[in-house]
DNA sequence: AAGTGGTCTAGACCACTCC
DNA sequence: GAGTGGTCTAGACCACTTA
């Protein structure tokens, strides 16, 4: 009693891929349909809508109503990158994980910020900078705003054991949120944390997070040289 | 006669995410099963089964057999990044995108590359530089290595008005691949061709592309200051 | 051993879009 | 108007994991 039975929508996902990579259904090209599809691989409709909605949303293929199914023209590949928690990216290289504060003020929102935190007359948000380290070796350096409208807890938290990172995740949940990445020259202040010279390339992420339409934090982390994000394709 | 009916696995995750968010499940806590679920919103297991698995691959949740369903812990989002075709990238902007080509040679695979393309003593490979621009100007520099053993029909394309980006897309299907992102100084060459100063911090993204285990193509591509990938969380 | 998620089936109706 | 994908249902069996 062999336990082939039927068709997996993994399997079936393996064969359609297989198809388009061989070029025997090319960019552009009008696939059959999910009712023809599942008969010639005898499962029912459901599985393989499910193989070809997944493989639609991975960007390998493009469905529409009426319009039926296509290969893709661009493989307009998506990366799924997982967003780091920091702790867990300094001890997956087998580093011992610290952070330590820089600065903790209550300030006027600085301009690029105003108009997401809306300008309030003089909004004050609470502005952390940090470090976190490695074996205690600059990893990254954190330079946060946060709305305490939002948070009000903050005001109790001294933020020198903890990363403002850490807490928030306790503490402040979000609903939206957007992240960039980029390249910076380093700014003197940042270079003296991170032991660089001023101006050395920087790998930067920047992230603001809502939660309905409150702005919870906006946060620049700036990695030292060497440092990348890798995803699969 | 309104049409209401029976809850969409999209009305779920709308739920169950407020429930996450408003903290009436908090973060490590044990939910109700999905057969719970389906009865409480009165839907079958299996929309509720798509519901909840699909907040599980977003990391809202984390799911095991027998174990139940739990609130993740570290919302270790993810964020899909749609890689760029960098022809609509350019176009996105408004400028008219071009493409020129800067060196064509065939080469031994430098050290960096070797294992990768495996060392058969002293493999050739073809070695492209270029620049995409938009509206003439530097948009991206582009430094590519491919394997002919791979694209044989690569020593009859001149690359001239063609990209080998785009023209590898058309000819080079690819089953798998890295992408990573860094950020890099500028090296005195590239510096001159993006008319930057040399030591400039560049965004750069590098990927490498296989089909099966043939590798096909390596590619460094550079972006002058100023760029920025981006994504909603 | 038992409970939970993972998946498949067969059928149905709906929504969108092209003809 | 008709054909395609999008989704829901009710039931079933399986696979994994923990107790």
């Amino acid at each position: 009693m062999t336990r082939p039975a039927t068709a997996t929508y993994q399997s079936l996902q393996d064969e359609i891929l297989r198809r388009v990579r061989a070029r025997e259904w090319t960019p552009g090209m009008l696939i059959p349909t999910e009712v023809d599809l599942a008969a010639e691989f005898g499962c029912a409709r459901a599985t393989m809508n499910r193989a070809l909605r997944e493989l639609a949303d991975a960007g390998v293929l493009e469905r529409k109503r009426r319009a039926g199914t296509r290969v893709a023209l661009s493989p307009a590949r998506r990366a799924t990158l997982k967003i780091p928690v920091i702790r867990d990216e300094v001890e997956a290289t087998g580093g011992h994980y610290s952070y330590g504060l820089i600065h903790r003020r209550i300030e006027p929102a600085p301009a690029r910020l105003r108009q997401q935190f809306g300008n309030q007359n003089g909004q004050r948000l609470a502005h952390l900078t940090g470090l976190h380290l490695s074996d205690g070796a600059p990893f990254l350096y954190e330079d946060r705003w946060i709305n305490p409208a939002a948070v009000p807890a903050i005001h109790d938290e001294p933020f020198e054991r903890i990363s403002p990172n850490e807490w928030l995740v306790r503490e402040a949940p979000f609903s939206d949120g957007t992240i960039d990445f980029s390249a910076e020259a380093a700014t003197p202040e940042i270079a003296v944390h991170l032991g660089v010279p001023p101006g050395t390339a920087l790998f930067v992420v920047h992230r603001a997070t809502w939660f309905g339409d409150t702005p919870i934090t906006d946060v620049t982390m700036s990695y030292p040289p060497g440092y990348r994000l890798t995803s699969r394709l």
